[in-house]
DNA sequence: GCTTGACTTGGAGTCCACTCCAGCCTGTAT
DNA sequence: ATACAGGCTGGAGTGGACTCCAAGTCAAGC
């Protein structure tokens, strides 16, 4: 597999690619006697990896250590589980400021449905605060 | 209200505050007679706003598109609710990340759990790929 | 009147994750 | 034999979102 197939592949630039390679977030990918990047079936692997966990915003950096991690041993099972049990933390807690956001928006959007129908914007209750801020219980009919 | 006030309420930098008013993400603030800004409670909403949408990773250039069709006007109901809708169809997206990644990790650290137990790590069945890219039905027992 | 501390501004700097580029090499097709 | 497509490298550049800083202003307290 070239470069380039993996690109079509996971639709991804290959620079992106070896971006990942250099900076550890995939592990060295095996090269042709001229130095051309031959991916393996197991290369394809990280690399669907790295996309995955990047697409949830997991940094680099950290799959990095994941990489090096695997690469140390079996010595290094626990210490993988906790990093990966890290990445899950982070990426609930992504989701859950997602999950506030979108209720907000569904809120504003039925009122700019209704809004579109009556020529009026009206606001009944106050918007659910972010990230334990307190709670706005008389907020005003202000649009945000 | 003081700049200091909203961000000990809020948890954010007072350079955050002003760097988002500036780019246009929350309305100007007024300000006392020296120039010093007061935050009234409509800037507040405003503010909480901003925050929960870039939780969310809206970006700031879409968050001050709409600030800004919120001062054009009612004739931007419409405006304002297809962005709004933009917003929550990324987000949506961004969710679906997320929970794919979150699949992966939920079966990774199992398997890690189980490793550490046993001493072998072992995997039974293969990832599920990233953004309808092609499944590995045959995944061999690399770990990645 | 002077100091202190909180606020202001414009602009520069930083960090992350790419993304682009120039110059080079190599295998294949004409 | 030559052209050319595709890959390689190191390094520079970009875009987004902050974050820091120097220099200035102002109000309150001593």
């Amino acid at each position: 597999m070239t470069i380039k197939d993996v690109c079509a592949m996971y639709h991804i630039a290959p620079d992106t690619l070896r971006y990942y390679e250099r900076v550890g977030a995939i592990p060295a990918v095996n090269r042709t006697g001229s130095g051309i990047r031959d991916y393996t079936e197991e290369d394809m692997g990280w690399v669907e990896n790295a996309i995955c966990m990047r697409g949830a915003g997991v940094p680099v950096d950290m799959m990095a250590e994941y990489v090096k991690l695997c690469q140390q041993g079996d010595e290094t099972f626990p210490a993988r589980r906790d990093l990966l049990k890290k990445a899950r933390e982070k990426i609930c807690k992504q989701i859950e400021k997602c999950q506030t956001e979108l209720r907000r928006l569904a809120y504003k959007i039925e009122r700019y449905e209704a809004a579109v129908e009556t020529g009026r914007l009206v606001w009944h209750r106050p918007a659910c605060p972010p990230d334990g801020a307190p709670f706005e219980e008389e907020r005003k009919n202000f649009e945000q």
